[in-house]
DNA sequence: CTAATTAGTTACGTACCTTAACAAACAAAT
DNA sequence: ATTTGTTTGTTAAGGTACGTAACTAATTAG
């Protein structure tokens, strides 16, 4: 009853160990010579000769060259094969939809970017549209060469739990509402400030640490944590969501339903910013940017509504460190990644919670993109090699 | 040059992986059967037979019975023998040094509580002293039954760092006033939060949460967080650290550092009490016991005194749900015990924050220093086992 | 006392890794 | 061009840690 086509596909190899690690570490690590594997994993030269041999009889690695050490014979230089498979991210979000498809190993294959015809608050059944239209489009421009479809992952603009959490709530769902996944193909969804966090871990300034916290301040604001090289999701996908902080909250004030959201939002602080505009300080800013913009040019009143929005962050990154204490912050988004605002919240956290180490992110607007594709390839990797049976 | 006596001891023995996660069932289950470990490890019965001798030719096991099944032969019953030896676990508290002497199964060999001459505000030289003084009573007792000591663990009232972090402003080297570590063995440090959420864990009604934070409101206040079954220390030791969060905070509030902790501190909150309290109400409490007392009696001013100081306790619950969103919180200490307090942090976390579970620590005051036994064994059998060198 | 059932041991096979020895491929020295 | 030394890769042989199959041992039910 077995097909008699291609030995990869749907069935599940039976790796040993050693077969696994060693596609682990190109997953992992890229191209490598065995003696650099082999050295790298412990494992003596002739068990990455067989476990080469295991991987390369369906294709999961391929031999890509050779290189010259200073003296002695040529090593090959191997990486994941086209047996591997490719895997489809997906960023939707509020004003584009941005795609990768990528080899397991995130080689670049293809990518497309879809500008939204209108900006979308929430994620919405036209944010889905443009996915499915985008996915679909895909399909029609795949080659032979990337092998088969291991799995699609895409970044939400919404919390996202998994089935036991309150996934009423969520507008998770809207994703569904054009957008159809492919049956038989793991569909990985995970929110959009995560995916740019553990892109951050991966591509970005926090490489290396095993803890950190990320927080993206722009139109909205949201927090990914990232703790012994893993997310914090939560119960209900709502790690992170810092717009639910007590605010306000002090002796006799009562904390509000999601008031900070509100409150530290651009859009509240921008009508702030212009309510106390004084007439003489010329034409008040149009949008955070205008106002970040006359920041920089030193507007007083502008740097005086900037510094002091800073601090705001500065207050909630320091709930943040006071709760998990990760040593170090990310300070992302359109309004985050704003040098002018980094030595406020540096002095805001320094005064009021531990030691930590606060930088801006390096990542541009495909962080997401490029978080949704690491934690998609994680899944279809393990997929291939451990023995979750789907 | 090996020691010609007993087997165990310094030696590192090389076990096979099935005799490991053997010792490591009885280690985390307690006494067994060998089908049942056969069965719960998916272990043949003669790779139970080698794993078995192999743990008792070391006296890791030993034999205490045996079972009757409905037909059939009798079933051996097994459980970590003398030779896997015993751990020390302190907890230095405040008030009184509690120790408990046990098997790496947490078996109780020995128990003692020393009560401190003066209540100790912060970790200091006197409870160095009595630590000290208790650690070295056990030695004068020890039973050669025991077998070697392996670790001694001690829950400190500060918080805890590794070399790496801010150690200096962390009072923790106090413990070393009067208290000298054995000399090769290995020394456990923890704060008394965690241990106190790590037993809720495993013997409270955490059990079997995988994520939770457990929160203690009594003359200080702190909070333990256990994310996927593991403790959440933090860079600086400040995970938990809730004295620190934004407060006050609001539009044209400041927040000030650690202005929570005075805040919310049984003291501060008893003064501000005995400030408002009415004439004709009565005379004010003295304690925080005391207008517990009251509350429970009906008493209508300390009954809304409570409900406020529950609300505030509320908001902090809030804000680390915001954070880690662990769909699981204890309350306890000995404010957070009573269980006036529990509907309205609940009430205040339903309106804040995402759905949670909230439930009152069933511990008493030994649940530290269960928490730092838990600690201390884990190290003991990781050490036993796992291939760490020290 | 016999049959059925469960616990534990012995014999043996297999999977997966190792070390040892060898062959192949290369740079540098002769 | 040949030799020498080094590195890569393969082949052969061996060891360890498991498994299965078949046995013995101990117990209950009839």
């Amino acid at each position: 009853m077995r097909a008699g086509g291609l030995s990869n596909g749907g069935n599940r190899a039976n790796f040993t160990a050693s077969a696994k690690s060693v596609f682990r570490t190109l997953y992992a690590s890229g191209p490598a010579t065995r003696p650099q594997i082999g050295a790298a994993l412990g494992l003596s030269r002739p068990t990455l000769s067989s476990s080469m041999a295991e991987l390369d009889r369906v294709g999961y690695v391929e031999k890509i060259g050779e290189v010259q050490g200073a003296v002695g014979r040529k090593a090959s230089m191997y990486r994941l094969g086209t047996g591997a498979g490719h895997i489809i991210a997906v960023d939707a979000g509020s004003t584009h939809v941005r795609l990768r498809v990528s080899t397991i190993d995130r080689r670049l294959l293809h990518s497309r970017i879809y500008r939204l015809p209108s900006n979308q608050r929430h994620l919405s059944s036209e944010i889905s549209q443009a996915v499915a239209e985008e996915v679909d489009a895909v399909r029609a421009i795949t080659e032979p060469g990337w092998g088969p479809l291991r799995a699609v992952g895409i970044a939400l603009p919404s919390r996202v739990v998994d089935k036991d959490g309150d996934t009423v709530s969520t507008r998770q769902d809207y994703i569904f509402a054009h957008f159809t996944p492919r049956p038989g193909i793991p569909l990985i969804l995970e929110n959009n400030v995560n995916c740019a966090a553990f892109a951050e871990h991966s591509h970005g300034v926090a490489k290396g640490r095993a803890d950190f916290v990320y927080i993206q301040i722009g139109l909205k604001i949201g927090m990914g944590i990232v703790l012994r090289n893993q997310l914090v999701r939560g119960r209900n996908g709502g790690a992170g969501e810092v717009s639910h902080l007590s605010f306000p909250w002090g002796p006799g004030l009562r904390p509000e339903n999601a008031a900070l959201e509100t409150y530290v939002g651009s859009e509240a602080f921008l009508e702030r910013v212009r309510q106390a505009w004084p007439p003489e300080a010329g034409a008040p800013p149009i949008d955070p940017a205008q106002l970040l913009a006359l920041a920089e040019a030193g507007h007083p009143v502008a740097v005086e509504h900037v510094r002091h929005h800073a601090e705001d962050i500065g207050a909630i990154v320091s709930s943040a460190v006071s709760i998990v204490d990760p040593g170090f912050v990310v300070l992302g988004g359109g309004i985050g990644n704003n040098p002018l605002i980094l030595p406020y919240v540096r002095d805001v956290v320094d005064r009021l919670s531990y030691p930590t180490q606060i930088e801006t992110s390096v990542l541009g607007p495909d962080a997401t993109v490029l978080g949704i594709e690491l934690l998609t390839a994680e899944h279809a990797c393990a997929l291939l090699i451990e023995d979750l049976e789907v």
